[in-house]
DNA sequence: TGTACATCAGTGAACGCGCGTTCACTGATGTAC
DNA sequence: TGTACATCAGTGAACGCGCGTTCACTGATGTAC
């Protein structure tokens, strides 16, 4: 009992001296793992010695953080998620502008993408990669928070006539065409000034195409089609 | 010149039994990539001797087919695309039904797919993978797709008022909305037909609500949001 | 506060293994005449 | 048609290398009293 007391005050908790450092090495090691599935890797080619190189550390010191390679693959995915949950909270931030909210709206994302380019590449290219698991754990990431873009719609007022499952589907796919496009935005060649706005313009394009639809949208699923 | 005139009447030319027998390796490589790629491996995670092993031909046969991974990759996103044209022919055949047409095309889609799995396993895994060399093959495929796809709208008199680059937006998005369908389809367990008919209801919904934008669609991009 | 002991994050050597690629080869298929 | 020679798809041994994981260790941090 006096063991597991002493342990769990000094060592596991991140108070001390020892817990921060673990905690910054661990940091060290996703962080790796980020900046080398941006530099053109797949998570499932990673090896844990290269994250262990690229993170200044032996390759044994990874099994203090992570029994192996998928644990730390799901504590990425987290980590892209709460940047996507902090997008949210950034928009709600700067309030609803009157006019042209589409494209005020997509002007924020495409700043947010550019400052967070490791974990937007990484959503999208593992989003359909080739792990099952951490394709669900993203999948479950990516429906919190299009269970919350609904919820913020609904907060807004916005379509108040509609159940949330048909807020939901708008939202799912305004979503997916986001997530495409952080693959697009990050791809592009930083020397192209003129395709970066006409892939903008095309972003703003296809976004106000759905709410165009979804203002005509109805409950019965019927309309003009 | 004579040895090149013979090497050209017989083992490059796939008239011969050589030749016949080298496009049947070729295609037993290509088989075996995408049957691991859809058993949850990422193709930059596939080993040149995995490929080789599956195939049943010894690891030094393959440079008899291919310089490397990266182009037996690029074979295999050529006939990714070849997959997705024969689609639109297919769909073109059936003519277009002339009530509930949306759905009608969604169900012709998901059972494509499931024909299909490990081409579309492929092409929704590459897209935003981890090689920019595939991304950038896929992308170009799904260009030709989209542009493709337009013009049978076009073909069929919808929204004639239209420029093309406007039928080519919407067409986009129709088909990333396609692709993240593909996905979800390829996930769902096999024993849960409650699920699928939920997910093939929402993927109906998703295009509808497109199509109801489109239809409200203005070419200077105004309307009523 | 000072001392003796416990914890545990990170080290470094070692292992067996599958990898990509080289090389010289075999033998069926194809060509010349 | 028959024979002598050329081609080349696929073989099998060999290489050096980076991999994931094991193990005993070190020494700074933390605890007991």
């Amino acid at each position: 009992m006096k063991k597991t007391l002493r342990a769990a005050t000094a060592g596991d908790l991140p108070g001390g001296a020892r817990g921060a450092r673990k905690q910054l090495t661990r940091e060290r090691l996703l962080d790796a793992a980020l900046t080398l599935m941006s530099a053109g890797n797949s998570f499932p080619g990673l090896s844990l010695r290269e994250v262990t190189r690229e993170a200044g550390v032996v390759p044994t010191a990874f099994y203090r953080h992570f029994r192996d390679m998928d644990e730390l693959g799901l504590a990425l995915v987290e980590e892209c998620g709460l940047t996507l949950r902090r997008l949210l909270r950034e928009v709600r931030k700067a309030g609803v502008p009157t006019t042209d909210i589409i494209r005020h709206s997509v002007a924020i994302y495409w700043q947010y993408v550019r400052a967070h380019p490791r974990h937007f590449r990484t959503a999208a290219s593992e989003r359909h990669g080739g792990s099952p698991t951490m394709r669900q754990a993203i999948r479950t990431e990516v429906e919190h928070f299009v269970r919350e873009m609904a919820q913020d719609l609904r907060m807004l007022g916005y379509r108040a006539d509609l159940p949330s499952s048909a807020l939901e589907m708008i939202c799912t796919l305004v979503v997916n065409t986001m997530l495409n496009a952080a693959s697009d935005i990050l791809d592009l060649p930083p020397d192209q000034p003129q395709l970066a706005r006409e892939m903008e313009a095309s972003f703003v394009a296809q976004i106000r195409l759905i709410f165009l639809g979804a203002a005509q949208w109805r409950a019965d699923g019927g309309g003009a089609v």
